[in-house]
DNA sequence: GTTATGCAAATACGA
DNA sequence: CTCGTATTTGCATAA
């Protein structure tokens, strides 16, 4: 409903890549430029990255190159993901109210009676493509994007 | 199999 | 031209 496009932007990207086509798509393939394919950020890097954003909530440049070399990432990737990380925090905080902390008290509870308990375990096999991104050159890791907790497969790539 | 939803990266725009 | 924010876009997962 509302962002729900997968193929059909698909076609429109990689339609006249391949080849002409020129009987469709030139209108939007004529303006915008092909975007660059998602960057998976690995999971010690995002760590590394948080750590240096409560210190930093914002770097100056050459921090980000600083610190884009040691991660080796690229400057432009460490600075939007600044970006997006203090996005977050906005999303997050101002609805105080709303947002953080609307449970309280409920302590009752017990819930079921299960005695085992494992629910929450997922074997998955993240540690290759779920589904391969459609068949095309793999530049990074696509990969699992976040289950909703921890878990995050892992892996990004060393290129460079 | 589809559609819907969320999060996160990348892009577009403005300062 | 660089930097910051807003918006779009992408992909993974849930229903």
């Amino acid at each position: 409903m509302c962002k729900l496009k997968p193929l059909l932007q698909k076609w429109l990207e990689e339609a006249d890549s391949t080849t002409g086509s020129p009987t469709s798509i030139d209108k939007i393939a004529a303006q915008g430029r092909k975007r660059k394919k998602r960057t998976s950020i690995e999971v010690s890097v995002k760590g590394a990255l948080e750590q240096h954003f409560h210190k930093q909530p914002k770097p100056s440049a050459q921090e980000i190159t600083s610190l884009a070399d040691s991660l080796q990432l690229e400057k432009e990737v460490v600075r939007v993901w600044f970006c997006n990380r203090r996005q977050k925090e906005k999303r997050m905080t101002p609805p105080n109210t709303l947002g953080g902390e609307m449970l309280d008290g409920m302590g009752h509870g017990h819930y079921g009676h299960d005695v085992h308990g494992s629910p929450p375990l997922h074997a998955h096999s993240p540690a290759l493509s779920p589904h391969a991104q459609h068949g095309q050159h793999a530049p990074h890791a696509p990969h699992s994007q976040h289950p909703q907790h921890g878990l995050q497969s892992a892996h990004t790539l060393a290129a460079h």
